[in-house]
RNA sequence: GGCCCGUUCGUCUAUCGGCUAGGACGCAAGAUUUUCAUUCUUGAAAGACGAGUUCGACUCUCGUACGGGCUACCA
């Protein structure tokens, strides 16, 4: 029997996405199309203590760009819905209970403060305090106090948690999609709280588990640093005899610093010269910024597929992937084991790919923007024009106003290094009489030009760098740009031929 | 410290016992070129270490080293 392909991607709203997230989400949504299943959003707010405002809609927001597509959850809802947990609290303390009475966990009375000093009294004999099998009928706890207690400090609104009673002695065999079989005996583990005390709501390993057998996910994926974990939720499956409809389990390689050791951390971006979100974010409460993939000029479609590829490979040599072609190859067993580095430069170069891949039409709608914030009014057709002539040479979107301004503007200063090079000697009479050729071409269109002004250049037995840097020197005024007929049929006739004039008129000739 | 996971060029990775270890980013050189780029070609660059299994090990096993994760009433 093969079940319906059903994953969740449950993220925290404790501040803004970072890009590790990103790509669980995405090899989540990847896995779910993929195999024809259901991608589902699920927020998983159980810490009230670190809630953001905001982070919510940072999220949805960040999916969106991406592509990401939700099928089922917040902000689209599903059958299975409320899809925030923070919406679904009266279930959880049903099954935590359940788990009590079962014998599979326990009451404990024990207050914060208790629990610190106990550690600190163990680190002061240089152990490790563990809350577990050795210690707990030694603490105030349901396995250590008569019923009658246990319902009176209820009663009498002590507080509580309710803690998973993890089994001694016994070796639990697991299976992980990508790391194959892992063991761990239980004695090394500890008792986790199921159930707070401090705001009445479960833990994520409860809410976690109970809300991924009521929403019927079928693949658990989701980062590696929850694989210490998974002894405890196969335990919890097991407890409530769900082992049977247990979903399969992917653990993912984390993300590292491009330099030094550790995973990729929310503060690492903006020290080492890029961005570790998607987009741009700001904290409503401190006010302080983060840049975004977004804002920082990356096209959503090369973000995407450089983050596919980081940890991930369709065992070809390709590596340009649409969503569609990434969906159709994408499958777990190609996903590696190990960390991987992020890498900004191959960010750029991604982007670089895309941007020369780009029709007229995208980059318009890309550059129009851009344009007007320089007081340029034009078509959508212009602005896509100048940006694809130039494309190929810009790795942003923001590149290409550097690229194409003389498009738009004729130059008003020249460039000393192209004027030394290019305004002596025999340059400024050539281009007067380049200046009588161009002006008896009618068809003034790319091919034309070139050919009529080639075969006079020719014919003259002129330098052809002489001849076209002078008159890149006039057109552009610098010693940049595309070819020199790119910007003649591009601003026609008229505007070259003034442009000339401008350049003969008020500059001297140099010696 | 304990538990778990990992380890191929600087980085991302291919290789599922036969390797002259392939590709990509970055780097270097060259070619193309009216500028700047692009593009193309070429080059330098790797199996952590030690045992074992095997005719043969980057691939399997064990150990060591190193890296990472977890070890909260956070997820």
């Amino acid at each position: 029997m093969t079940r319906e392909v059903r994953v969740r991607f449950a993220p925290s709203p404790t501040g803004p996405l970072h890009i590790g997230g990103v790509r669980t989400a995405l090899y989540n949504y990847l896995f779910a199309r993929r195999h024809g299943g259901k991608m589902i959003l699920r927020i998983e707010d159980t810490d009230s203590q670190r809630f953001v405002p905001g982070a919510e809609d940072y999220i949805i927001e960040s999916l969106k760009w991406c592509g990401i597509e939700i099928d089922e959850g917040v902000g689209v809802g599903g059958p299975h819905a409320p899809y925030r947990q923070s919406e679904r609290r009266e279930l959880y303390l049903k099954y935590a209970t359940q788990l009590v009475d079962a014998g599979w966990a326990y009451y404990a009375f024990d207050t914060a403060e208790e629990l610190d000093a106990l550690r600190k009294e163990y680190e002061g004999r240089g152990e490790t305090f563990a809350y577990n099998f050795k210690v707990r009928t030694t603490l105030p706890t349901s396995l250590s106090l008569s019923k009658e207690e246990v319902e009176e400090r209820i009663a009498r609104g002590d507080i509580w948690v309710i803690r998973f009673k993890m089994p001694e002695n016994e070796v639990v065999k697991m299976h992980d999609l990508i790391r194959g079989d892992v063991e761990v005996n239980t004695s090394t583990l500890d008792d986790k709280v199921l159930y707070k005390s401090v705001d009445a709501l479960p833990t994520y390993h409860l809410a976690n588990i109970v809300d991924d057998h009521l929403m019927e996910i079928s693949h658990v994926i989701r980062g590696e640093e929850w694989l210490p974990s998974l002894p405890l939720h196969y335990l919890l499956y097991k407890a409530f005899g769900w082992t049977d409809s247990q979903p399969e389990f992917a653990h993912l390689p984390l993300l590292l610093k491009p330099t030094g050791g550790g995973k990729l951390s929310k503060r690492d971006g903006d020290k080492m010269g890029f961005p570790v979100f998607p987009l741009h974010w700001v904290s409503p409460t401190t006010g302080e910024t983060a840049r975004g993939y977004r804002e920082d000029g990356y096209f959503a479609d090369a973000f995407i597929n450089m983050l596919a590829l980081l940890g991930w490979n369709p065992g070809t040599e390709q590596e340009i992937f649409s969503m569609q072609e990434l969906i159709d190859a994408f499958s777990l067993d190609r996903v590696s084991k190990a960390g991987a580095r992020f890498q900004p430069d191959k960010a750029k170069w991604f982007n670089a790919q895309y941007m020369h891949r780009k029709s007229a039409e995208e980059l318009s709608a890309f550059y129009q923007p851009i344009l007007k914030e320089h007081g340029i009014e034009v078509s959508d057709e212009i602005a896509g024009k100048a940006a694809f002539i130039m494309k190929e040479r810009a790795t942003f979107v923001s590149d290409l106003w550097d690229l194409t301004s003389y498009f738009f503007v004729a130059p008003t200063e020249y460039e000393e290094k192209q004027l030394k090079k290019y305004w002596k000697g025999e340059n400024p009479a050539r281009l007067a009489e380049l200046r009588e050729v161009l002006a008896s071409i009618d068809d003034f269109s790319l091919e034309n030009t070139e050919k009529i002004v080639h075969a006079w250049i020719t014919e003259k037995e002129y330098g052809m760098g002489q001849i076209m840097n002078s008159l890149r020197l006039a057109l552009v005024g610098a010693g940049k740009g595309p070819g020199m007929y790119d910007v003649t049929s591009f601003i026609g006739k008229e505007e070259c031929l003034k442009r000339i004039d401008h350049l003969i008129a008020n500059v001297k000739p140099l010696e």
